[in-house]
DNA sequence: CAGAGGAATGTCAGCGTTGTCAAGGATATC
DNA sequence: GATATCCTTGACAACGCTGACATTCCTCTG
């Protein structure tokens, strides 16, 4: 079986079927698939009933050769959290077929030289021709993609951005705000001595979210100060970053952890160290991902809508009348489960 | 900024531009492109020194209109998992660019009526142009969708097919087999009484994966009946079946669980239940997903390749020399981590 | 009511490849 | 040495659609 001629299911309609079946010219046709304006009610509908009755779908390569779009957009992921990149895809494939409109993957590794990276770049767009990007983090944040996407006048959204929030359109929930809200549910709760668990270094979100944490609890007269450790993004970072915090004698009665994974490590350390989450120590995460609720007790946390950040992107991106450059904000929430709970008497 | 204009980039060279520069007609250069036979090894070094000279690029959308190929593999998507998912594609991306092809994401929702399952399948086909499918479990065991391809005689590859083997090409990997093999790890340990998760009724893997551990046990010599619980892939149910299992009264040494899911569950509901893994009992699961290492202790688990049959899946479907029908089997290996021990001294 | 301007529709030449067919040259066969 | 056969190369017409431009038919304006 031949690649090439296996394809011998029923013939497609063409353009051509439809015009004469419908009885007008050929442009026509193509004015009504692309929406455009001066064309009657009369001869529209003609064509939409010859389009249905026929089944006719456009031919996307031979759209693309001819004019000048692709009706491809392309999600570029150098993401190591599976959780997080899937509700993202999600998100952008909904959005995309909504518009008729393809998705395809790209993979880049950001984690190599520059100049290795430069040529990734460089082989990706000259091959892989979209009508526009979705920037996932951390390559939002890449300034090397950000220059050479905008010299080859490449459009692209980018998910997340921290750096530079002027370039291209963006995506973003108000990361400060979300610990704010955080910080707010614990000392609620009566809490007092507060750790927290920063994320990578190189993660501007994470910084916010560290800064909107303590300056809540600032405000609303916190008087220690807060420990601050690094367990960047991973459960490994964040069992180790529990074990050290542990062993040191410091005993906070609430940990804010920088994401749901390494809030999951932290949750483990607390076990291993024979504390009881919550009634011992309460524990806390951020993103609603998956693992939030593949831990037990399950995880108190902050919902971000992910899905919705690529449904988003995907949608400005195809948007044509959309500014330059813009960032949109989306709403965040509190998810209370139960690995948080008023501190023990002391 | 409009999409379609948007493209202001360094314009691309042709194949015209590739035959003038090394002074050979437009047909040559395509021979040489495509690798067709027939050509002789001047014309060839010529026309691959312009190419390389020029920089060229075959234009896809051209390609695909003048011939019948569309240079792009779709990955056909319905899991829950994102772990498993990520995996898969990820080694499908990786095949599919090693051809200088495109991959597309398509996903399907099987939960549906069988007719607007259907429905579903027709608008994909119809709008999707692929030069074939690769279909991740449950898909790969759908019969209406197996119909429905191969009665539009477009090519797939399925993963981790359990039903009518023969149809179209599948890439597994023994499940009895590496159940078997957990089963003597546990039995090794000194375990003699055991219960089992089984995975959802309708995932065939899952009961070929209680067989096979059962039969082990059987031919080690066991004595004591298996105790089976149903506990599905999710973590959540592997915590239920857990709880009710403790309940019971019934005290296994070992619990082999479906799905690492599962396994993480049935965790949970141990140290719920004031058991510690592994002292007092032992669990491990199946996959070696990212959540067997979310998980305090570290899941002991059967390492299945699955990045790696997603490689195998897309270069099945990219040679054209390949039988029309055919089944790879891909190696497994137990990787034993912290959850196993031996059982406590009675 | 002539002329201007705009709405509605049509004609036609590509877009950048590949498939078909033909032609010329080299090699093999009797 | 003539014919048959294969190898190598090229000319040219699609592929299905859109962009630029032409045409017709209104409707408005003064």
């Amino acid at each position: 079986m031949n690649l090439a001629t296996s394809s011998t299911g029923p013939v497609r309609a063409t353009m051509d079927d439809v015009a004469r079946h419908s009885g007008v010219s050929l442009k026509s046709v193509s004015r009504v698939i692309n929406g455009e304006p001066h064309v009657s009610a009369t001869l529209r509908a003609k064509v939409e009933a010859a389009i249905a009755e026929l089944k006719y779908v456009p031919d996307a390569a031979a759209r693309s050769l001819a004019g000048s779009r692709t009706f491809i957009i392309g999600l570029l992921l150098d993401n190591p959290s599976p959780n997080y990149t899937m509700k993202v895809q999600k998100g952008v494939y909904d959005a995309v077929r909504a518009h008729q409109y393809h998705l395809r993957i790209d993979n880049v590794d950001s984690s190599v030289p520059d100049d290795e990276f430069s040529a990734q770049l460089e082989a990706l767009v000259r091959n892989s021709r979209c009508d526009g990007f979705v920037l996932t983090p951390p390559l939002s944040d890449n300034l090397l993609l950000l220059d050479f996407l905008d010299q080859s006048g490449i459009r692209y959204v980018r998910i997340a951005p921290a750096l530079e929030k002027s370039r291209g359109s963006g995506i973003v929930i108000d990361d400060a705000a979300a610990a704010a809200a955080m910080a707010r549910h614990l000392w609620d709760l009566g809490h007092r001595r507060y750790a927290i668990m920063r994320g990578p270094t190189a993660h501007m979100a994470a910084a916010r979210r560290r800064d909107g944490f303590i300056e809540e609890l600032k405000r609303l007269g916190l008087e220690h100060p807060v420990i601050e450790i690094d367990a960047g993004f991973s459960f490994e970072g964040g069992i180790r970053a529990g074990d050290s915090l542990l062993a040191s004698g410091l005993r906070p009665t609430a940990i804010f952890a920088g994401n749901d994974d390494s809030a999951a490590g932290v949750m483990a350390a607390c076990s291993k160290a024979g504390l009881k989450v919550p009634d011992d120590i309460s524990v806390c995460g951020f993103d609603d991902s998956w693992i939030a609720r593949s831990v037990w007790p399950y995880l108190t946390t902050v919902y971000q809508p992910i899905e919705e950040m690529g449904h988003a992107a995907a949608s400005l991106l195809l948007r044509r009348d959309e500014p330059e450059s813009a960032l949109h904000r989306l709403d965040f929430h509190l998810v209370v489960r139960d690995s948080t709970a008023p501190p023990p008497q002391a």
